[in-house]
DNA sequence: ATACGATTTTTTTTT
DNA sequence: AAAATCGTAT
């Protein structure tokens, strides 16, 4: 022991006893507000106390963010930096070992990672170049390809057991979209491009055939410790047994009645089985809540109850009493909007900081109305979720120029710059690419054949672009193809062009912290929601998805759109427990909330396909006792 | 044949 | 509000 940390003080007694016998096979049942993330930073710090080495320790998070916030915590309780430990995501895990070991299975090391976005857009290629276009009105989607395949890889089944399972009704496809997705491998391996699911199937690949490879894992971390274990997929919980499998010190913290993303593979199942899987496995349990009042979580609670599945079992609240939750109703989506405005005025008023006020939604789009009413009254606000920075089209239209001099044969990042350029449609960029991804592009010369004057010009503006980015930092690349007509192309096609040339603004400011792009393409490809800060806003109310408000608390919460259909979503209807995971989803919301919870509801709603409709109520509503919330009908709001 | 603007359709949640 | 599709101009 080298440290001062009372750490039977500062835990109580079941979070004690998980971080000084946390050895070998552990199941930590961990509800919400249980301390959780407390637990894994003292038990991070003790291991380090017991002279475990940092570079011996493995963190997995749910978010790159999560874990840098954990490393820190640990960094301010042990008074000094740490250094080597790996903490983030599977998937930043994974690039990790990749980037080391890839040219084992054939992959070289420059490889680029493609987002959602970029999948969903080859996808379509494909479809496009593969599928007649009479087949195509009833062919699945682009997202739907992406959506099994990560599904059909996560869960480790053959996609064609999911298709006849759950999705029978594209049944007659079968034999095209075994032949789309082949079609899709095969032009990534063409462009030395890796997708995210690609990045856990490869390291899993890796660590299974190369032997020496699992060895050098699997001996280097004595500790492995995984957050959010509910939300892993089986390839993911696979990958993780792995990686312990030498020492034997596998620490997972979850909670079953938190799962709600199963949409991209997740399974209750690691939770439920993994007592099966490793016999001498213990379990612990941190049942006592320290974040909301009572009355908060006796309808969160109440709430969860009608799920069948999972462990039952309740929080227990220390918190001193409360109010009781609001569940309010309005004739318009306008009305609940400027009711949420008012009383987020109200608890302004009464001192509690706009950082402790979150409104969250289930879908994006639901918070447009909300936005205008809080610019309204000029209330602060920042947005989590939604489109990504990264995944922005003026964003990816400048990175792209970067990706292709850390990767000439990235193909799609080709057929975004050459579209760009007047006269150049997909058909000449095909073309073109053929002859640029094998040509030095730092002296590009004269374009050979015949080709029109619109593609000449295009070739020499690219040529003298490349020419000069040779051997600059990335900022300053960047800034020259701002410079060299990136502006102006931004001016002309893009109505809200302001906020863009902002956006652009900060990603200059951004790139400034990057030497090699290698760093760079690894952040930004496995960036998560990320926007470019708002404002001097760290301290403004939060605007979420409830997905992205997993892990976090706030004072006062408000769950907005609570409406049949949206919450929980029509979507979830026709899935197999569907509702239980929205139901699971709704318990994640109302358990954010530390003191003042108000669930608001239209009765009208909008819905791009039928216009107008009135809405029920949510079920989640109805089920909730009658005593555990104050109901409010507000009379109508001005302005 | 191709590019590009106009029109129509489509949206859950995210690494 | 963004993407897929369609129809017309080059």
């Amino acid at each position: 022991m080298n440290t001062s940390i009372d750490y039977r003080k500062e835990l109580n007694p079941e979070q004690y006893r998980v971080v000084s016998e946390g050895d070998g096979y552990c199941l930590v049942l961990a509800g919400a507000g249980s301390g959780k993330t407390r637990t894994l930073v003292y038990r991070v710090a003790y291991l380090l106390d017991q002279g475990v080495r940092a570079d011996e320790i493995l963190l997995v998070t749910f978010t790159i963010k999560a874990s840098r916030e954990m490393l820190s915590r640990v960094e301010r309780l042990l008074g000094r930096p740490l250094d080597g430990i790996w903490g983030g995501t599977f998937h930043h895990i994974c690039n990790r070992i990749l980037r080391k070991f890839s040219p084992r299975l054939g992959v070289p090391q420059n490889y680029l990672i493609v987002d959602e976005e970029d999948a969903r857009a080859l996808f379509s290629q494909v479809i496009r170049d593969v599928v007649s276009q009479e087949l195509r009105k009833s062919f699945p989607s682009p997202g739907f390809f992406s959506y099994l395949r990560g599904l059909a890889l996560n869960t480790m089944r053959p996609w064609e057991d999911l298709l006849r399972e759950r999705f029978s009704e594209y049944a007659d496809h079968f034999f095209l979209i075994g032949h789309v997705f082949d079609e899709y491998n095969k032009r990534k391996r063409e462009a030395d491009v890796l997708d995210f699911d690609d990045l856990l199937v490869m390291a899993y690949r890796l660590l299974n055939e190369h032997s020496d490879v699992r060895e050098y894992y699997s001996q280097k971390f004595r500790y492995v410790l995984v957050d959010e274990y509910q939300d892993t997929s089986r390839l993911q919980a696979r990958l993780v047994e792995i990686l312990a499998s030498k020492h034997k010190n596998l620490l997972v913290v979850g909670d079953d009645a938190q799962s709600i993303y199963s949409f991209r593979g997740a399974s209750v199942e690691n939770i439920l089985e993994f007592t099966d899987r490793h016999p001498s496995a213990r379990v612990f349990f941190l049942n006592t809540n320290y974040r909301s009042t009572p009355e908060v979580l006796y309808l969160a609670n109440s709430s969860i109850e009608n799920n069948f599945r999972g462990y039952q079992k309740r929080l227990k609240a220390v918190q001193g009493g409360g109010e009781l939750p609001i569940v309010a109703r309005f004739s318009s989506v306008e009305e609940e909007s400027a009711f949420i405005a008012q009383q987020i005025e109200f608890f302004l008023d009464e001192g509690v900081p706009p950082s402790q006020i979150a409104v969250l939604f289930r879908t994006t789009y639901h918070s447009a109305k909300l936005e205008l009413a809080l610019a309204h009254r000029g209330i602060d606000y920042v947005m989590r979720g939604g489109m990504r920075f990264f995944e922005q089209a003026h964003i990816k239209d400048v990175l792209a120029y970067l990706r292709v001099l850390y990767n000439p044969k990235d193909h799609m990042a080709w057929q975004r710059i050459l579209c760009m350029y007047p006269g150049i449609g997909p058909q000449t960029a095909k073309r073109l690419y053929l002859i640029l991804r094998d040509v030095d592009l730092s002296n590009l010369g004269e374009l050979e054949g015949r080709w029109g004057t619109k593609v000449k010009s295009a070739w020499e503006r690219i040529g003298y672009i490349f020419s000069a980015i040779q051997g600059l930092s990335a900022y300053e690349a960047c800034k020259l193809i701002l410079d060299s007509g990136y502006w102006d192309y931004l001016r002309e096609n893009f109505e809200d062009y302001t906020s863009r040339q902002e956006d652009l603004i900060y990603l200059l400011e951004f790139l400034k912290g990057y030497r090699d792009l290698e760093s760079l393409f690894s952040d930004i490809g496995l960036s998560e929601s990320f926007k470019r800060p708002q404002k001097e806003s760290s301290d403004a109310v939060v605007l979420s998805t409830v997905h992205q408000a997993k892990g976090l608390e706030w004072e006062v919460v408000f769950v907005m759109g609570v409406v049949d259909g949206q919450f929980p979503h029509s979507k979830s209807f026709r899935e197999e427990n569907g509702i239980e995971e929205e139901r699971r989803l709704f318990y994640v919301a109302l358990t954010r909330a530390k003191r003042h919870l108000l669930i608001t509801a239209p009765t009208m709603s909008f819905d791009y396909r039928f216009g107008g409709y009135f809405a029920r109520r949510s079920s989640f509503i109805e089920e909730l006792p009658r005593d555990g919330y104050r109901e409010l009908n507000p009379l109508p709001i001005d302005g």
